[in-house]
DNA sequence: TCAGACCCTCACAG
DNA sequence: ACTGTGAGGGTCT
């Protein structure tokens, strides 16, 4: 027996969000999406006024969906926010609708330590093979796919190296392993990264090994919501040069300097934006 | 600052 | 079909 639920929204583009990078683990259907949010399966689809939601246990409330979804957010005032130069103006029309979604902070933090120097699809399917292999098994409508929980810390802090592997995550496995033998034992609290200042928190996630600024602040952005997270990958790093920075090759630090002035309060959202208006734009021309 | 290494897979040549 | 090659939402040494 399936519960519904109605989010009325007329600002939130599900294809967009749900397939922008920030997110593995949602599988498209024809009219729907179908994923797992804090152990719960569920099922989006979007409508003409808002987003239909499905899930497979019972529900009391759906304030756990709205949070993933960040549905009380007020994107126009973020819009807002943004420079006004052609560039972004051309991704804020491109990508209308585009989300950020507060996920799992394990869950994202592992993902990320798997992502490095991999192609979207082949991060999609180590961590498919992961969450097949040692997270729980839960309850799906007759019809689809099984699906399982992302696997807790504490049941990968107790694999090996080589079990780890077998998920074909290659040099990632021994990251992967410290993480989360570091989040079992409270050597690090994730939930008390909330607290912290951006600076701080990036200090505590960079201290583990195999997570550098980039991943660090895809887990702030994504996981935390720190509006200004901004991680910097090839593509990222590649438009900003070739759209602000045409003539000169501008350095690391510079290019730092640039982002944290430039983007506003909302950089994180920013680049959200930029990203996948690049991204779009590079499968566009082909 | 700067290569080179790291594991593995897939796309794309030839 | 079959092998060769390069690079992929990085990070460490």
């Amino acid at each position: 027996m399936l519960n519904e639920y109605f989010f009325e929204t007329n600002s939130f583009n599900l294809d967009a969000t749900l397939d922008s990078g920030q997110a593995f683990r949602w599988v498209a259907h024809q009219d729907s999406w179908s994923g797992i949010i804090h152990g719960r399966w569920v099922r989006l689809s979007s409508k003409t006024c808002g987003i239909l939601a499905e899930t497979t246990s019972p529900v009391t409330s759906w304030n756990w969906l709205a949070d993933y979804l960040q549905l009380e957010l007020d994107i126009e005032s973020v819009l807002k926010s943004f420079p006004r130069d052609q560039h972004m103006e051309k991704a804020i029309h491109t990508c209308h609708g585009l989300r950020l979604l507060r996920q799992d902070p394990w869950e994202t933090l592992a993902s990320f330590i798997l992502s490095s120097t991999k192609q979207i699809v082949q991060i999609r399917q180590i961590i498919s093979i992961l969450s097949e292999r040692h997270g729980e098994p839960l309850k799906v409508p007759e019809g689809f796919a099984p699906a399982y929980d992302f696997p807790k810390p504490g049941t990968l802090a107790i694999l090996s190296e080589k079990e780890l592997r077998e998920c074909k995550m290659g040099f990632r496995a021994p990251y992967l392993l410290e993480a989360a033998r570091c989040v079992d034992s409270g050597a690090l609290d994730l939930e008390s990264i909330r607290a912290l200042s951006l600076s701080e928190a990036r200090l505590k996630l960079t201290s583990l090994h195999g997570v550098g600024n980039k991943i660090a602040d895809c887990v702030l952005l994504f996981a935390y919501g720190f509006p200004e997270a901004f991680p910097v990958d090839v593509w990222i790093a590649r438009a900003l040069r070739e759209l602000y920075f045409p003539k000169r090759k501008p350095t690391t630090k510079r290019l730092q300097n640039f982002i944290s002035s430039y983007f506003g309060p909302n950089s994180g959202y920013a680049q959200q934006y930029l990203f996948h208006y690049m991204r779009n734009r590079e499968t566009n021309l082909k």
